[in-house]
RNA sequence: GCCGACGUAGCUCAAUCGGCAGAGCACCCGCCUUGUAAGCGGGCGGUUACGAGUUCGAUUCUCGUCGUCGGCUCCA
């Protein structure tokens, strides 16, 4: 789906604006620098950007400049000519410029695109020019400069970038811009980005009062204020009940583990620059876990197993520990103490394909609830040459279970793409991206099957015919970590949560304090229903009132003034602003606990 | 971790060229008794992230540390 959204990407007008727009970019700065060693600038989703090796950083300031002389080359109606040049020929136009040489030869010799991908044949040699500027290019662009409107385009932002993404290489400056067909275009997608950061979860988190950092506390650990509690629990209630139907137990394991367990498990070699470092007690070291599994393992291998016991899947919300990189923290999409929605099935062979499409249906499940109409499952496949490196080697048993799994997925008809060298280190799996109410990108689920595991652990169960037969195992987390999710829930619902997940679900407002007690009482009645609500019975006005409640986005508003307490009735304010006047409140606590009960996405 | 930008009250932001740090909201105290998104008045609140340096004098200039943000890299 997002494959035939991209190639047609590839044939848009729109395309060839910004890979144009990049071109007259490079132009701009090379006359700045003439020094300046120019590398790659393809569009990207929304626009462009261009990598520069330059003898001094950009300054906002420099950006400006940049625009503006950009805006003159574009008027200038240059027209883009492209001539076709043998490998010898491209390497004398750019004889001064490296990062050029090294893509020609990547061309030449073998076919290695400008991102140092394999390329299937090997592809002809271009270049483009327009006006002063000649790029190694295979197009396409736009007839001339013209079709750039100077008002249609932006510069964004300048960062540091890899060589090839690799960050053993120089690292070069990036110039982001973004470019329209037309001056309306531009703006729309510049109020769209205003519009997402008042949907930006760390935003909105605050203002909830879902979640905080705190700098004393340390880097990406969350504290969870009793706001984001509540989610978290109603989160934790949805994945239980859901295991519970599916066959899960629910296991408890300790926060430390001796270094053997991390030995033992393989993880230590390929992730202890993620991992806490470990604390020394008695001569024994202890690390802090990153993950439940190779507990799990421990727990699966505490007794002999039959094959009548499996599959047998071990759930738990463990709190784990990971050392990402201070650069890599993101609000809550990124932290360093994470609740994981974690589960194992350790099954046989042949109760792979069953269990595996297992949890492919809860995730379509918790879609539909959670509203994600848009999404891929990724299947990552490890790179034969990271065998022994970045993956357990041995090859026939990568193939072997990347096929398991592409069979799974083909005989239950859900499509997939497939990725290269993106497994994990024990196996292949399924990362599903998911995109937000306002079109952002996120790795929610994932996935895993693990078929060198439990062999280092001794795990076994005996079969059929009385032989012992290792398990495969089925790492799985639906919801990702409550962290992601509640991230990504915030954004997503922008706020606006469904009855059954807002932390305070009924605001109870009475008009004056004459009230007061009578709005208290309701509260009272409401939370011995199950119902989230408190009376506000402040000294402010009821405008002020509603206006808090809905800053808030608590989803039902009950007012009350003399009238209703005469009557013993409320009048209903919903979030959404409509109303509902004078209604006996055992009508809205009926309405109220069918939509939580239901999960249901209406108010 | 790397490149760049930023860090002023709980929150959102101001402070001219280096010259006594300010507003709104929130909070506290009063008054108002109110009908579906902010009633009025007063008060409290700061080692300008932290530590050095330059200077008669630093929120402002320089360096370092910490943190945040935009990217890169990474994500068991």
């Amino acid at each position: 789906m997002s494959q035939q959204v991209q190639e047609k990407y590839e044939e848009s007008h729109l395309y060839r604006i910004r890979h144009s727009a990049a071109h007259v970019m490079a132009q701009a700065v090379v006359e700045m620098f003439p020094e300046a060693k120019y590398t790659i600038g393809p569009p990207v989703e929304n626009g462009f950007y261009y990598d520069f090796d330059l003898p001094r950083n950009l300054t906002p300031e420099d950006l400006e400049a940049i625009e503006k002389r950009m805006r003159q080359i574009v008027q200038g109606k240059h027209e883009f000519r492209k001539t076709v040049v043998s490998a010898n020929e491209a390497k004398k136009i750019f004889a001064d410029q490296p990062y050029k040489l090294e893509l020609i030869e990547g061309l030449e010799t073998g076919g290695f695109d400008e991102y140092g991908n394999p390329l299937e044949e090997k592809p002809e040699i271009s270049i483009y020019q327009h006006d002063t500027f000649v790029d190694l290019c295979r197009g396409p662009h736009v007839e001339n400069t013209r079709e750039i409107k100077p008002d249609a385009f932006k510069l964004m932002s300048v960062a540091g970038a890899y060589w090839r993404g690799d960050e053993n290489n120089k690292q070069l400056q990036r110039i982001y811009g973004t470019a329209w067909e037309n001056k309306k275009q531009l703006e729309e997608y510049l109020h769209q980005l205003e519009e997402a950061k008042k949907r930006d979860h760390r935003k909105l988190g605050r203002e909830l009062e879902i979640f905080i950092f705190e700098e004393e506390v340390g880097p990406g650990l969350p504290l969870w204020l009793p706001n984001g509690g509540v989610m978290i629990e109603e989160l934790e209630k949805l994945a239980k009940e859901m295991e519970e139907a599916a066959g899960y137990d629910r296991v408890r394991t300790p926060n430390l583990t001796k270094e053997d367990l991390f030995i033992r498990s393989g993880h230590l070699p390929y992730y202890a620059e993620s991992m806490y470092p470990p604390m020394e007690l008695e001569g024994v070291k202890y690390y802090v876990k990153p993950m439940n599994c190779p507990m799990h393992h421990k727990i699966f291998g505490s007794k002999l197993r039959s094959y009548r016991d499996l599959p047998i899947r071990l759930a738990e919300y463990g709190t784990c520990y990971r050392y990402e990189k201070s650069g890599e923290l993101f609000g809550l999409m990124r932290v360093r103490s994470m609740q994981m929605n974690d589960a194992h099935i350790y099954c046989s062979e042949d109760q792979f394909e069953q269990e595996f499409m297992g949890v492919i249906d809860l995730y379509h499940k918790y879609f539909e609830l959670f509203g994600i109409e848009k999404y891929v499952m990724r299947l990552s496949l490890h790179a034969r040459a990271g065998l022994g490196k970045k993956y357990v080697d041995n090859e026939r048993l990568w193939l072997k279970t990347e096929d398991m799994v592409r069979r799974a997925m083909d005989n239950g008809g859900v499509p997939y793409v497939e990725r290269e060298d993106e497994a994990a280190f024990y196996g292949p799996k399924i990362d599903v991206q998911i995109w937000s109410a306002i079109g952002r990108e996120f790795s929610l689920a994932t996935n895993q099957v693990d078929f060198a595991v439990p062999e280092r652990f001794d795990l076994k169960f005996t079969n059929k015919d009385g032989h012992d037969e290792v398990p495969l195992c089925i790492h799985r987390a639906p919801l990702s970590t409550h962290e992601r999710l509640v991230g990504f829930l915030l954004e997503h619902y922008a706020g606006n949560f469904p009855v059954w997940l807002s932390p305070e679900q009924v605001r109870v407002i009475p008009i004056t304090d004459g009230q007061n007690e009578y709005a208290e009482n309701i509260a009272r009645q409401l939370r011995a229903s199950g119902i989230r609500a408190r009376a506000d019975v402040s000294s402010q006005r009821m405008n002020a009132k509603i206006r808090d409640a809905q800053m808030m986005k608590v989803p039902y508003m009950l007012v009350v003034g003399d009238k209703e307490m005469q009557a013993g009735l409320v009048s209903l304010r919903v979030r959404d602003g409509s109303q509902q006047k004078d209604i006996p409140l055992a009508e809205f606590i009926a309405r109220a606990k069918d939509r939580i009960a239901k999960r249901a996405k209406e108010l």
